[in-house]
DNA sequence: TGTGCCAACTGGCTTGAGCCACTTACTGGC
DNA sequence: GCCAGTAAGTGGCTCAAGCCAGTTGGCACA
């Protein structure tokens, strides 16, 4: 059982990074502590700045350390992750009166705000298209975007996509959807979420979802393109959500099917 | 609705990088198209070849380009996902005598490949010995390594816990496990998955998964902690699955709660 | 016709220098 | 005691230059 393991790698970013790195996880660098300054690195390994400050960029690409302008670099906290359950879809917290998000906040003892900086009628992506069953070369839905913070950190952006044939004319064109809402809206549509299809992938963050979550670098996103199925098997709502991925993490709890 | 698009930025890395990234979305340059050279792009934009090499970085971090050293930067091609769908859990799949993985490969016309690398008694991580129910102070559990290849590409790490005291002296502790893999044995057990808890994550790699799935720089992880659970609720097995980001979605379909 | 070599090109990485913006702590004046 | 101003320290970013390593294609030679 060799394991691959490269005793001292030849070049200095990476020999910096790898030293450092290896303080952090043995503990002699602990969460929050400051580590050198890239002047004070540079002397320390007899190399240049830039490569000190290259070994830190890459200890940051992987998410152990955050860099404070004008501050220093400090490792970071392992973040608590902020977590949604595939109980977030379930009819019986509807009870509570509150949507799934501010639910998941209300457990986590945070303050919810969702913000709604656009609500109109579009073309579909391609992808929404296909899954909700609608023309993608006409303005045949109702793009709803959403900002969600927790404690006024920014936690996800929401793309909430529904037929124009069904919201024209309904809250569903609203900011504030009423009662449990938009899900509350599609009901007295006559579609009950039956079914559920959570499709999750990961990927950097474009530079404006980098801004708008205020993702330091290194930090990728989860991507959730979720689909809602009625009592009939119909697709009537698609949502696009896109997670930070440092503070975020799903949880999906399902019975295995015979 | 002013939205925050700011014209020009003033750095040059960002605006090279910009600029290339419009290119890109516009179709200018297409999938497989090569970028110009790092010092064709420093005198096109009049600056110095270590702020192209800067913009081409950023492209590369979010995943749009890649570099191949001694031949050039290429527009990367939108890749195909491996997705694994939580009916892999699923007895019916049973019948085909394949395990997921292979089932899943099989599906997308692939070659399945799983490497053993190990298979130890160990003191299991915290996170696993919770979820497991077992003492994370004593060598409690055997530890699977799997590595897993589509085509020879890989695909997934996984690590696979169940508890020492059910393993030993069984094929659990073998790299073949006979029939139906390792979950045909824990059934032989005693042990009929019943429910499943995925707990799904995603960041940047550790240098050691960056080498074993050939990750090029930029492309995160999802990490998948799966707890099988039996007919009477008892958690019998944890997996920890570390995917490839940049080739593998999960598929999550499942009925809503009442 | 083939083949092996080599020059030119590519990205990978480092150096050492400089300027800027932000943070912090100290210091002097009120 | 407070507060404004400042100097020193920090990371952010760029420049210009150089050497190395991998790739490619053409050219000379067999």
């Amino acid at each position: 059982m060799t394991s691959t393991r490269p005793p001292t790698p030849q070049q200095p970013s990476r020999r910096i990074a790898d030293e450092l790195r290896r303080q952090i996880e043995s503990g002699d660098l602990r969460s929050g502590d400051k580590l050198p300054s890239e002047r004070a690195l540079a002397e320390q390994y007899g190399s240049a700045r830039n490569t000190a400050r290259e070994a830190i960029r890459l200890l940051a690409e992987q998410g152990l350390v955050t860099a404070k302008h004008g501050s220093g670099v400090f490792v970071r906290e392992p973040q608590r992750l902020f977590r949604f359950g595939s109980d977030r879809y379930s009819l019986k917290n509807r009870e509570t009166g509150l949507t799934p998000f501010r639910l998941e906040a209300k457990r986590q003892g945070k303050v919810a705000r969702i913000d709604v900086p656009s609500i109109t009628r579009e073309k579909p992506p391609a992808d929404v298209a296909e899954r909700l069953k609608v023309s993608a070369d006409e303005e045949s839905v109702v793009h709803r975007e959403n900002h969600y913070f927790a404690d006024d950190e920014p936690v996800q952006i929401v793309s909430t996509f529904v037929r124009w044939d069904e919201a024209q004319g309904t809250l569903l064109m609203e900011a504030k959807t009423g009662k449990d809402g938009i899900y509350g809206r599609l009901e007295d549509l006559g579609h009950v979420m039956t079914r559920v299809r959570d499709e999750i992938s990961a990927r950097m963050p474009t530079p404006e979802e980098a801004a708008i979550l205020s993702l330091l670098p290194g930090v990728p996103v989860l991507e959730v393109l979720h689909t809602s199925l009625d009592q009939d098997g119909v697709p009537f709502e698609v949502s696009r959500y896109v997670h930070r991925a440092d503070q975020t993490g799903l949880l999906y709890e399902l019975p295995v099917e015979s």
